[in-house]
DNA sequence: GGATGTCAACGATAAATTTCGTAGATCCGT
DNA sequence: ACGGATCTACGAAATTTATCGTTGACATCC
């Protein structure tokens, strides 16, 4: 019946996915854009979380990485993402469906709005206008 | 402009986030039903991959975290998912929505429905009626 | 110009994850 | 009953990820 999973491990990669604590100074990067450490350190753990050297250790590893780049030309450093956020979104996505769902983008998107009803009529027309190009363009 | 993100560490949470190893090894075990450790490793890492003790290891992790329950009254224990597929594939969801996609879940339909067109009629349908439900039901 | 504060760099540690080797038990074929 | 195969259990190494402390450079303020 069913053949081997098809296992991607999405470790050992060329181009690396960031990892948890990464992602989320990626996700800070693509909302303000280009952020000192210090910007990244308060938006992401304020007063509360890690100290500022973790953040700042965390964006040297990702410019080592190539996940951002950074502008060295002012005392603090002025970082910006080197990832495009929709590949990203894209890569994850896929991953996602692979891994949850058994390939099938269209179960998970079943998942999705049954469980997050929280869509403006807005989005919901796109969605719509999005089904109909797909099914008119044949499937 | 833009508020502090709201951050969730998913590490350190008392129901835990399978690793990436174990989440695989869920996957086969959802797909098969309960298996020995045998099957999980043949399936996952065949001839090249990791050795037979580590899928054994990790499988006893699992048992220890509560991911996974077992039967030991053979000699070859088999074991069987705890986590139930829905849930799981829920909450990574929402986690994904949420790190990648502003919280707009509509937004990662978008995505999925646009990079993935692999999508049957039968399933175009199935969406289609879920959108009627929700506006109908109002927003 | 000296105290104070902010910054990058770097090493070290801690914690989590993945991998393997070995030992001891059990089963099976001869 | 002996030997090889298969299994669990367990410890430990290797790897990855996250966190912090310290140091030295540079800036600012009095």
């Amino acid at each position: 019946m069913s053949g081997p999973v098809d296992m991607i491990s999405r470790r050992k990669l060329d181009t690396p996915w960031p990892t948890e604590a990464e992602l989320d100074i990626l996700q800070v990067l693509w909302e303000r854009g280009p952020c000192t450490v210090r910007e990244v350190h308060e938006a992401l753990y304020g007063s509360n979380g890690a100290g500022y050297t973790t953040a700042l250790k965390l964006m040297q590893i990702m410019h080592a990485k190539g996940l951002v780049e950074r502008d060295d030309s002012q005392r603090a450093h002025v970082y910006r993402s080197a990832v495009n956020k929709q590949r990203a979104q894209k890569r994850y996505l896929a991953d996602m469906v692979q891994r949850l769902f058994n390939g099938s983008a269209s179960q998970m998107v079943l998942h999705a709005l049954g469980n997050h009803p929280g869509s403006s009529r807005e989005e919901l027309k796109e969605i719509r206008a999005l089904l109909n190009k797909i099914e008119s363009e044949g499937g």
